[in-house]
Parts: C-alpha cells; structure tokens; sequence
DNA sequence: CGAAAATTTGACATGACTCAACTGGAGTGG
DNA sequence: CCACTCCAGTTGAGTCATGTCAAATTTTCG
C-alpha cells in the first residue's frame, strides 16, 4: 500500500490530491525475502527506497569480513546507500533484508525529474536529510561517550519497536560491542531490574 | 576577506560577478578572540557561520559537566548547531574559539530570501548537507569498530592541518577517550616509529 | 619569575574482547 | 516422531584495552 508513503510524506510536506498520485506512480514495490540484498557494495545506488513492512539493515565490512551494522530501518523508514545515490559512485553499503520486507522504490531520474513539477518533495528531501543528519550527530556523540551498557539501554528505549525482529548479535554490531558482551550486559541488567 | 567563502562556494556551484557580490555583503564579519564563545546552549542559532581564520570547537556538556567533542573547524569550514539554526529550537551545543577566529555569518532570514534570488544557494546548501552527513556517517561506524589507536592515527593523518592548534585533551574528548590515554597511545605511537 | 594549565607517568581497577565450551531451539531428513 | 545438525545465545577463564586517581613534570601565560 503506498497510502503509508503518502501519509508519511504529508507529515512534512502538503501534496495535494494530484501530486499525492504522481508520486504514488512513481515508486514502485518491492518485495524482499529474508536475508535477501536490496543493495550490494559496488553496485550503482539508484533509488530512493521506503519500507512499508519488514525489517532491513545497512552494513559494511571491516577488513576481517565482519559487518558493521549502520543502521536497522523498519517500516515508516527510509533506508539507502545516500552517498551512492547523490554521487552516483558505486555503493560503499549493503543493503540486506533481515526478515522478509516490502520497499518502495523511486529512481533518480524519475525523481529529479518530478522536482520541477512538485517543488514540496525538494523541501521533503531537504527535511529529512537534515533531521537524519541530526539524529546521526546526537548517535556519534553518544556512541562515543557511553559506555556499552548505557548504549545498549538507550537502544532498547529508543527502538524498543525493532528490537523484536532484531537477532540479538545484530545488536551488538550497531552498538559496537561483541555478542558476548552483549549478552553479559543483558543478564546484569535484568538482575538488577528485580531489585 | 569574503574571497574565500565565494572561492569556497564556487568549488560547488557556478554564481555570477554579481551574485557573488550580493552573496559577500550579505555576510557579516565577526572576530572572536580565543576562548569566545561564538554560541551557547540554549541560545537561538540564526546564522550560518563560515570560518575563515582560527579554530574552533563544537560541543556538548554530559551530565557530569565534562565537553564531548563534536567537531572541529578552521578556516574553510562551517560551524554551526544545524538543530537549532534548522528548527528555530534553542541550540543544543556550544560552539567556542579555540585560538583567535573569524567567521563570516548570514542570518536565517537574509538567507531565505536569497534562495529565491539565487537558486544555485540551495543547491549549494543540499550538497553541504549531504557531504556532511556521508562523513559523519563513516564517523561513525569507525568510532564505533576502531581502537582508540586508530582513532588516533586516522585523526592526525585526516586533521593533521587542525592538529597544531588544538589542545592534547581536546582530540582526546573528540575521540572520545582519556587524556592520560591519548598520551599513552601518543608515547607508544611514537616508540614504534623509530624502529 | 611564578601560578595555572596541560601533559606525562605509574599503580590499580574496571570494561570489553577472545576463545572455547555448553545450552537450547529451529529446521531437516530419515 | 526422532535423531541430527546448525545457529543463536550464554557462560566462564584469561587477557588486553581503557578508565581512575594521584603525583610529577612540562608548558603556557600573565
């Protein structure tokens, strides 16, 4: 269903009916199973991408072949390879599904060329780049200065929404941690909730 | 001298002699002598500020009062809260002189009613955004899988024009590490470069 | 020069990682 | 339906990385 885009795009932005369905037939669906790529390091990052259901995360890998873990999206989420799309260079991102997920895809040409007839998606893409790079700086900054626990506490509060679909391990490569730590944390946690 | 913003816009976008020249009287010089601040938490932020000379610093306090380093700037770079200049929200970090600086700043208002005149500043604003949410995108993710040696070693090779200026105890706060740690890691650093 | 701030050093404590073993659940094939 | 395997998660021992605190040293700056 594309109504969920539109509704999330109209949080932000006004579209009028019109626009509301130019811009419904431009993206078009896509079904993933799990474990299945969206997107693979070094393939060119064409669209702009929307989840309406299931769960996705974006990675790369360090040089011992271990993912490091970006970002998790779920649906009401936009999840992409930015820096692919706006430069046109080759992903540096995977993009895998971690359950079987839906998106909702735009290709760039169509987009930039739906810029001149629906000024309020420029405003849209503006909006949502700068609260992404807000949230992003307030995640640099906590990542930095918290230890793993109080990391993994404010994860659980903040996306308690995704934590079900999220195997435990994955968590652990958002937060910087190893799973073991992880799970350590974890027990400490709980024992100390039954106090 | 404004030569250097508009030389700094042109690496981006194209703008005409007489562009140019409404876009340098719109910004406004300001001096800062060293330990200055240019922006205090819960100060509006209405301006863009663009250094020009000097260096500085943008931070938070954590709960125990201590700065957590965000970023540094120096001459050819921007510094701002972009919450706060964004939103309209009081601004949520500090932006301080680390040595004597000066920046040259436009006020939101003037800004918006440039955009109209000049289109190639939006365009030149959505570029910034972008390139600087790839880089604190891969901020991030080596924040958060690096050692703090590697942390070190990529910040002297990436900063090292910044270094000079900047305080041990600073680079340590943006590393998000000790002092006494980053002189640890500086001494061993240094012992395995003589063999 | 003298005081304050920054850096270094060292002893010790804690956090986090590694590695290996174990547990328990989810398929899968007989 | 059982036996088997595989994978995620847990546990524990040992180790390394980093933090804390206090003191010594060096640098900066009035």
């Amino acid at each position: 269903m594309k109504t969920k885009l539109i509704e999330h795009m109209r949080q932000l932005v006004a579209l009028s009916g019109e626009d509301a369905q130019t811009v419904s037939d431009a993206f078009k669906e896509k079904q993933l199973q799990k474990k299945e790529f969206l997107l693979k390091k070094g393939d060119p990052s064409h669209h702009m991408r929307f989840i309406t259901a299931g769960c996705l995360k974006v990675f790369s890998l360090d040089n011992d072949g271990n993912e490091r873990i970006l970002q998790f999206g779920i649906d009401g989420w936009w999840v992409n390879d930015l820096y692919g799309y706006l430069t046109e260079q080759p992903s540096v991102y995977f993009i895998q599904a971690i359950t079987d997920s839906t998106v909702l895809q735009i290709h760039r040409d169509t987009l930039n060329a739906l810029y001149d007839e629906i000024p309020a998606l420029d405003r849209f893409w503006r909006i949502k780049i700068q609260n992404a790079y807000i949230a992003l700086q307030e995640r640099t900054i906590n990542m930095m200065s918290e230890s793993a626990e109080e990391r993994y506490s404010r994860f659980i509060t903040q996306y308690r929404t995704m934590e079900q679909s999220i195997p435990q391990y994955m968590i652990a490569s958002y937060l910087g941690v190893t799973p073991e730590h992880l799970s350590v944390i974890r027990k400490k946690i709980s024992s100390s909730e039954l106090s």
